[in-house]
DNA sequence: TCACGTCAAGCAGAT
DNA sequence: ATCTGCTTGACGTGA
């Protein structure tokens, strides 16, 4: 088991999502902003290993408007060799890396030309695990998406759109049941169809359960959409309601109490765990702790 | 230096 | 019809 944090890391002060306004984009702007995000990640990759955090998500902001018609700059070839030495470090320590596009990514959508933006964004994020050379166990998750009123058809069309992707993106793409439209039952449902692993999302889960299933129970099912050789580990999000906080809010602080229980729930499963907790790497550092007394890390 | 309105992109549900 | 949340943070203008 690797334990992670999304994006930011609040105890260094360098931060690998820089971004600006797309009015004051110039390409000295852009250059200087990845560069920026470039030098920030390595140091938080670094952090990381003095912690043994061995799980991360890097941000969509990495390469601000990568996607975007703006952007005219060869940005892969003129960091070609920053991209390659963080994937060299990443392996070397046998981390593992996740990415998460933002909401606007909608291969489901019935507008064709939000689709189109959606390949370009995923796109994107493939250049990014691609460039640090880093195997297809590097994934990328998003959401099923919208349900325009009707469920069953906007399942299919997710069915239909993924078949034309790009090989890729096929081979990083992976769905997260989310916490109001597609629950784990529905992603079962598309996983039956096409062979795209599920990561589960527990806090998601807890929120949106049709079919009533127990946590064992689904770390048992999505664990059989992961083959292990392609896709590595099971992936899994986690996180808590925060106390006196609104419904869906997630915690400001790890619930350790409630990661003791999952930890033990899951005692026969091996899968890579990040914490969606906004206090970021102090959570995870506490995880760690606990989960290396309950003997659940082993080097790797 | 600080407050606070706003930020490329979409959807659903609440107000 | 408009606002809010989403993985939410941080940019940038005006004072």
């Amino acid at each position: 088991m690797r334990i992670g944090y999304p994006c930011i890391n609040r105890t260094i002060d360098c931060t690998a999502n820089r971004t600006f306004r797309l009015k004051s984009y110039s390409e000295a702007r852009f250059i200087d902003s990845i560069n920026n995000n470039l030098v920030c990640l390595r140091k938080i990759l670094q952090f990381n290993l003095e912690h043994k955090l061995l799980f991360f998500r890097v941000s969509s902001d990495l390469v601000p408007f990568a996607s975007h018609s703006i952007n005219k700059f060869n940005w892969q070839k003129y960091f070609q060799k920053d991209f390659e030495e963080i994937g060299e470090f990443i392996i070397k320590n046998r981390m593992r890396i996740s990415m998460h596009p933002d909401q606007f990514t909608l291969i489901n959508s019935i507008k064709d030309e939000i689709f189109e933006r959606s390949k370009n964004e995923l796109h994107y994020h493939t250049e990014i695990l691609d460039l640090m050379k880093l195997d297809t166990s590097a994934k990328i998750q998003i959401h099923v998406g919208g349900v325009y009123g009707d469920k069953e058809k906007s399942r299919e069309r997710f069915v239909t759109r993924f078949g034309v992707l790009d090989d890729s993106i096929i081979q990083r793409l992976v769905i997260e049941n989310d916490d109001k439209m597609y629950d784990l039952n529905d992603c079962l449902k598309i996983n039956t169809q096409i062979q795209i692993p599920i990561l589960f999302d527990v806090f998601h889960h807890k929120l949106n359960n049709s079919g009533n299933l127990k946590t064992a129970e689904s770390f048992q099912l999505t664990a059989k959409t992961w083959n292990e050789k392609r896709d590595g580990v099971p992936m899994v999000d986690y996180s808590s309601q925060e106390p006196n906080g609104s419904p869906r809010q997630h915690s400001e602080t790890i619930d350790i109490e409630d990661f003791d229980l999952l930890l033990k729930e899951t005692q026969h499963f091996d899968f890579d765990i990040m914490l969606e907790i906004k206090d970021k790497e102090k959570s995870a550092i506490k995880a760690i702790n606990l989960a290396t007394k309950a003997g659940r890390i082993h080097n790797l």
